[in-house]
DNA sequence: CCAAAAGTGTTCGCCGTACACCCATGA
DNA sequence: TCATGGGTGTACGGCGAACACTTTTGG
């Protein structure tokens, strides 16, 4: 394919790995989605999901194929976290793991194909050990979280299409870990105008209902391309 | 050294690089450090310093490492980017590269050990053409850069140990590409509690002279541990 | 009729922002 | 003495934060 000088030769070459922290989010708060591992060593305890690097493919590319086998989705929210590298990071080769996080709609990925790699949702504050340094990528993760959420409509991504408002404000509270004051969350949300109030309400959580929202999706883009603040105060 | 299970032997190992984009700061502005590159392919074109990842060392440990080749320096404050992995980027082999930007003082590193590898600072705003994907690179260094300048004191690392407030001012000046109102700068600044006056004024920049001060190191590592805000509006 | 969650406005204090004049000095 | 950059205080507006009562409806 490529000429290699014989500089590029003087050095070792390594295994890259791409690691995929799956975020999502229902009514009992945000979860991760961590699946038992398949392959020696530490076969059969929870890990990421993973894989390797291709040698015709991006990181980007690769971890959204990763995502794909897992979840059968495609088109998801995913972000470049970090490359880790400790030289033992991984007792089975010299492997140097970027992580990408993603966000995904609960409710919308293939069920049995997770379950098919033995994929389960933990909630954020159980989660399990799992290998390697994937927990120390979980945390990086959720920090990255905490940060797009001030200056990223992450709501978009979490919630079904239709959701309330109430839902809307559990996730900020689930991010946070914070109670957030109804009044003034309502009154910040709304005042972007990302947010289309339908005919519709959602009995689910009430007897009263609440009303269903949905975002502006050109709104929404408007907003990811120019910057953006979202207006939730923590 | 390690067993290798199968499952890894069938993937494509791959070159790990590390490119640094260098910051520093003078009178005449924020600037970057570049290096005339001393092998094939694209030699003698202006490249980031960079080099590739030992089989015995972190990410961070190479980052470290070929910045001290450069510049003779230590202990830099340095940050990884991101991890560039396009398949065609570097068209001698398959190489992902990690960047890490770093900030140092321009009057601190050792300039005839910069010399011998070709190194040349460039104003942000004059940067050439550089080899492969490094204009990207330093892109995203510079907006990242900027996202840190709200949240971290990132002029601790650039200005020499004894600063006035006009050179402080100047330097987010050109972080920021935009002037700012000297009475509010002043007051946000001071008002962190993490400068000390000194008693000697620099008369470099004008014939009144400017009070010298520095940071408070021990406040700087308070605040650089606890999270933090660095208040200057943009 | 009552429990449980949804919905709604106002007030206050602080912070970000705009703005203009005097000071010290070397040439 | 004057040109040049350094240093200082105040007033206003808007935003974030705190806060309590009414509405709906299924059981």
């Amino acid at each position: 394919m490529v000429v290699s000088p014989d500089i590029y030769n003087l050095h070792q070459p390594m295994l890259v790995a791409v690691d995929c922290i799956i975020f999502g989010f229902d009514e009992r708060g945000l979860k991760l989605l961590a699946v038992k591992r398949q392959m020696d060593p530490a076969r059969g305890e929870w890990s990421l999901m993973g894989g390797f690097l291709g040698g015709n493919e991006s990181l980007d590319e690769a971890a959204a194929r990763i995502l794909h086998q897992l979840t059968g989705l495609t088109g998801v929210y995913m972000d470049q976290l970090y490359a880790h590298s400790h030289p033992l990071r991984d007792p089975g080769a010299r492997v140097v793991s970027v992580s990408y996080y993603a966000l995904i709609k609960i409710s919308g990925h293939n069920q049995e194909q997770a379950k098919a790699h033995g994929a389960e949702w933990f909630k954020i504050s159980e989660i399990p050990p799992l290998i390697f340094d994937h927990n120390e990528m979980v945390e990086m993760a959720l920090q990255l979280l905490r940060r797009q959420a001030k200056t990223k409509p992450v709501g978009f991504e979490l919630l079904p299409e239709k959701f309330t408002l109430p839902q809307l404000q559990a996730l900020y509270e689930a991010i946070y870990q914070k109670e957030l004051d109804r009044r003034n969350f309502r009154k910040n949300i709304q005042s972007m105008g990302l947010l289309e109030k339908l005919a519709e309400k959602d009995k689910a959580g009430s007897r009263k209902g609440a009303w269903l929202y949905r975002f502006n999706i050109e709104k929404y883009e408007a907003f990811k391309n120019q910057g953006f603040f979202f207006n939730v105060s923590v």
